[in-house]
DNA sequence: TGTACATCAGTGAACGCGCGTTCACTGATGTAC
DNA sequence: TGTACATCAGTGAACGCGCGTTCACTGATGTAC
């Protein structure tokens, strides 16, 4: 009955901050459909299950962004004629996960606060089916990271990427208490974009340090 | 019944053992106290709840940390005299982590995958607790490394400085599946010693990197 | 055009299950007189 | 030395609760004849 527009579309933007909010375990799918104002049977009726929503909330994102980027990458030329650069390689992943997400910035947060969790919460299923789908889309990136950092040992690199993903998903997953820290030890308030302008720099300098004495 | 050595201390290692693997609201007291052998009822008897069994095993870890960093930092002097420099700074640290757990080094990614999940997860209770107690050593050492990166603004090293928590947090915590595909992918099997190794450089660069234009 | 049937989004109530916590209890050990 | 009582670590069973999932059902819409 009712058919409103869109119940599907309504869990999903509801348990995308839910989940970002408080975790995958911590939030019920009760709490999720009363918010969305659907009926508790709902999710299961359209996903299946708690795992496929989750996993549906990670393909929100990730898919038109892997588009994207592909395209992105295929416009440029894989070829390694005109290698791009860490830095311009790096601004653009930042710059397509920015747009990709037209609607507001503000996801993109929210995004990489869900892959932390991904990290670090048990949800193997998730670990698996991210890899399985997005696998091929991260090593193709690596190889033209290897091209731009050609002075880096390709396992240094592979390592380093990883700090600094690290660094981004733990800078985006503590964001809000992180600037509110700031404000109140400098008074300076950032903005999400602030905060990212920082991060970028300190990843192109974490990846281009001097590899460590033996 | 059956005084057998160290209820409490056996609740407390297959505790941290657990969290660290499954995290902390996947993680029902009966798998810890039927792991462990001790009875459920133990737990609150012991501890009074859950949330403060949590908050005991962090406690643990940090306080003979903090301890041993006081007393390493009290010994080095805290005037400026003779200012550490970054290296040392974060190799001092980096040493206490290693020591403080003397009997083995393996607890220390174990710790740090905690302090990933602290993060992550929703605890509120648990954020708040290491701010009460242990807020006062971090800021600390954050002025010490103020006087050791005297030409990054402040502002911008408290940022760097949690960026780098980031990326060692994330090692940390991904660290087995990290050092599965390193030897799936580049045939060489690292210890965790190894990838603290690569780690410092990083996190070096990136605090020393050159400020961002604008 | 009218009727019978199929499809499908959505519903309300109930299901069994595992959870953290509680409580009355046991049995060993220490203490006072 | 002997007895009564207090303390304390630990126990076993039960408590109520919130969870994800299931199921029979509704009512609107589309389709075949």
């Amino acid at each position: 009955m009712a058919v409103q527009a869109g119940t599907v579309e309504r869990i999903l933007d509801t348990a995308e901050v839910l989940f970002a909010q408080k975790g995958f375990a911590e939030t019920s799918l009760r709490a999720i459909t009363s918010k969305a104002g659907v009926n508790l049977a709902a999710v299961n009726y359209h996903f299946g299950s708690k795992e496929a929503l989750i996993q549906a909330v990670f393909e929100r994102f990730l898919a038109p962004f892997c588009t994207a980027l592909g395209a992105e990458l295929d416009r440029l030329g894989d070829a390694d004629d005109t290698p791009l650069t860490l830095d311009q390689l790096l601004m653009l992943v930042s710059g397509i996960a920015l747009t990709s997400q037209a609607q507001n910035p503000h996801r993109v947060a929210l995004f990489f606060r869900l892959c932390g969790l991904a990290y670090t919460q048990a949800q193997g299923h998730l670990r698996k089916y991210l890899r399985e789908h997005y696998g091929a889309v991260f090593k193709r990136f690596l190889r033209l990271l290897n091209a731009a950092a050609p002075d880096v040992p390709p396992m240094e690199l592979f390592w380093r990427v990883h700090f600094g993903l690290g660094a981004t998903v733990f800078a985006m997953s503590g964001m809000d208490s992180l600037r509110a820290i700031c404000k109140s030890d400098f008074g300076e308030e950032l903005s999400v974009a602030d905060v990212n302008q920082r991060l970028l720099p300190f990843i192109v300098g974490g990846i281009r340090a001097d590899n460590a004495a033996s």
